[in-house]
DNA sequence: CAATCGTTATTTGTATGATAATTAAGGACA
DNA sequence: TGTCCTTAATTATCATACAAATAACGATTG
C-alpha cells in the first residue's frame, strides 16, 4: 500500500449509514487494522484528514474521538494521534471486530474464535443450565424451533445466532456478554463458507437440541458435554474450508 | 533501545483527564451505569447537556460520540440519543468497566469476575504453556520475580497484574486480550480489600510459581491445574470480604 | 561543555454561530 | 379512513476563531 498522496480524496465506501463521521471512522479504523498505521505510529493530523476526506474538522474530530473510545488511538496535544498497542484495542467491539475480520485471513479468524468458543461455550451452557430464568429458557427454545423450521440454510443462520446469544444471556454473567458479538460474527461469516462449501447444515439441529434439553432440565454437566460436541462438529466443518477464500462482506443494517 | 534497562519503570504519560469532553463523557457514562438513564430511555438533547455542563456543543457532541462508540448510546436525528440495551455495552472497555464497578456492589463484581476467571484463566495458562514465545516467558518470569521481591503488599499488586497480563498475552489469541482489563481491574480493586482485611498476601507466591514453572516446561495440564488452585485460593479470600464494604475509587491513567 | 530556562511552532481542545439533513408528528385533504 | 404534505425537533455538518498543551529549538549562564 502506498502512503503519501495526502492531497487525493479517498473513496469512502458508500453505505446506507450516511453518517460522514462514521464513514471516516470506518476508513481510518480499517487502515489501522490492516496495518497501514501500525501501533506506535503517529497518524496524519486533523487538517490532513480534512483534506483527505474533504470533511470538516468537526467531522474528522468526531471520527477520531470514536476511535479513541474504542482504544485504537490516543490523542495528545502537539503530538497528534498515536496508534495504541494491540492489547488496548476493544477487539470485541462490533466495529473493531468487523474491521479485524476484513483485514485478516478468515481461516485464522475462525481458528481464534473456535479456540475461545471451546473454552467459553461449554461453561456458558453449564451456567445457563443452572442460572436460566424460565423466560430465558423460552427464548432459547423459540430460537431452536425457528432454526429447525428454517427451509433454506441461510434462514437458519439468524435463529442459530439467536440461540447462542440467548444461551449466553441465560448464563446471567454480564462480563460474558461482549462475546455475543464474537459469536454472532463467527456464525454469520461462517455461513459464507458453509453455504458454498458444505452441502448439509442440518446435522447441527440435533446438537442444538441436546443443549436445549440439558438446559431445560437444569443439568449443567449434560449441557457442557452437549456444547462440546457441537463445537467439535463445527471444528470439522471449518477444517473443510478451502484455503485462501475470502469471506464476503456482510453488511449489517 | 538499550539492552540493559528492561526494568525501567514505565513512564505513564501525564493523564489527559483534564479534557472537558472526557469529563462530560464520564459524567454521562456514570449516570447511565448507575441507572439514572435506563436502557431505552432518551437522554436530554445536546442543548440541554450544554446548559447542564456549561460546555459548548462541540464538546458535548464529542462526549456523546465517545459513548456511542462504547455501545452505551445510539443517536438518531430527530429522536435524540437512546440508551442501548445492556448486552450492547462494551463492558470490557476500560472506562465502561470502571463506571460499572463504581456503580455496583463490589462483592457482586468479584463474584462475576471470579466466575469468568475460573473459566478462562486455567485454559489461558494451558494455552500459554503451549504457545508462549521465550520472550513472553521471560516477561512472565520477570513479573514473578518482582512480585516475590516486593516488600509490602501494595508493591506486589503491580507485578501481580503484570504476571496475569503476560500470561494472557502468552496465550497468543487476540480475542482474549479484552480480559486483561477485567483482570487488572479485579486485582487492583481486590487489593483494596485484601490489604485491609487480609493479613497475609504471601500465600499466593508459591501458587504463581507453580504456574510459571508449568508454563516454562511447556506442560499445559500442569499449568491448568496450577491456575485452578490459585483461583480457588482467591475464592477463599473473597469469601472473607465483609459485606457492604465499598471499594475505594482507583484512578487508572 | 552542559545544563537550565524561556521562546516558538505545531497540534489538539473548546467555543460560537450558521446551515443542512433526517424524520416523528400532526394537519390537510380526498 | 387513509394518504400525502407541512412543520418542527434534533442531530449532522461546516467555517472560523481562539485557547491550551508541549515538543523542539535556541539563548543564556554556570
Amino acid at each position: 500500500m502506498k502512503p503519501g498522496n495526502l492531497h487525493q480524496k479517498k473513496q469512502l465506501p458508500k453505505s446506507n449509514d450516511s453518517n460522514l463521521h462514521r464513514k471516516v471512522a470506518q476508513s481510518i479504523g480499517n487502515q489501522i487494522l490492516t496495518g497501514v498505521y501500525a501501533p506506535g505510529a503517529i497518524l496524519p493530523n486533523e487538517a490532513d484528514w480534512c483534506r483527505i476526506y474533504g470533511a470538516s474538522r468537526t467531522t474528522v474530530r468526531e471520527a477520531v474521538k470514536t476511535l479513541n473510545a474504542k482504544g485504537l488511538l490516543k490523542s495528545r496535544t502537539k503530538i497528534g494521534s498515536r496508534v495504541e498497542p494491540r492489547e488496548n484495542w476493544n477487539i470485541l467491539d462490533r466495529d473493531v471486530l468487523s474491521w479485524h475480520i476484513a483485514a485478516m485471513d478468515p481461516r485464522e479468524f475462525f481458528v481464534s474464535v473456535q479456540q475461545v468458543r471451546k473454552i467459553l461455550e461449554p461453561e456458558v451452557a453449564a451456567l445457563a443450565a443452572v442460572n436460566r430464568t424460565s423466560a430465558q429458557l423460552r427464548t432459547i427454545s423459540e430460537a431452536f424451533e425457528d432454526m429447525r423450521s428454517a427451509k433454506h440454510g441461510r434462514d437458519s443462520v439468524e435463529p442459530d445466532v439467536r440461540f447462542h446469544l440467548a444461551l449466553l444471556a441465560a448464563a446471567n454473567n454480564p462480563l460474558l456478554s461482549p462475546f455475543g458479538i464474537m459469536i454472532e460474527s463467527a456464525l454469520t461469516n461462517m455461513f459464507e463458507f458453509t453455504s458454498t462449501h458444505n452441502p448439509e447444515p442440518n446435522v447441527f439441529i440435533p446438537r442444538h437440541e441436546s443443549i436445549l434439553k440439558a438446559v431445560a432440565k437444569g443439568n449443567p454437566s449434560a449441557a457442557r458435554r452437549a456444547a462440546q460436541i457441537l463445537l467439535d462438529d463445527t471444528d470439522l466443518t471449518i477444517a473443510g474450508f478451502p484455503k485462501g477464500t475470502r469471506a464476503k462482506k456482510i453488511r449489517k443494517t
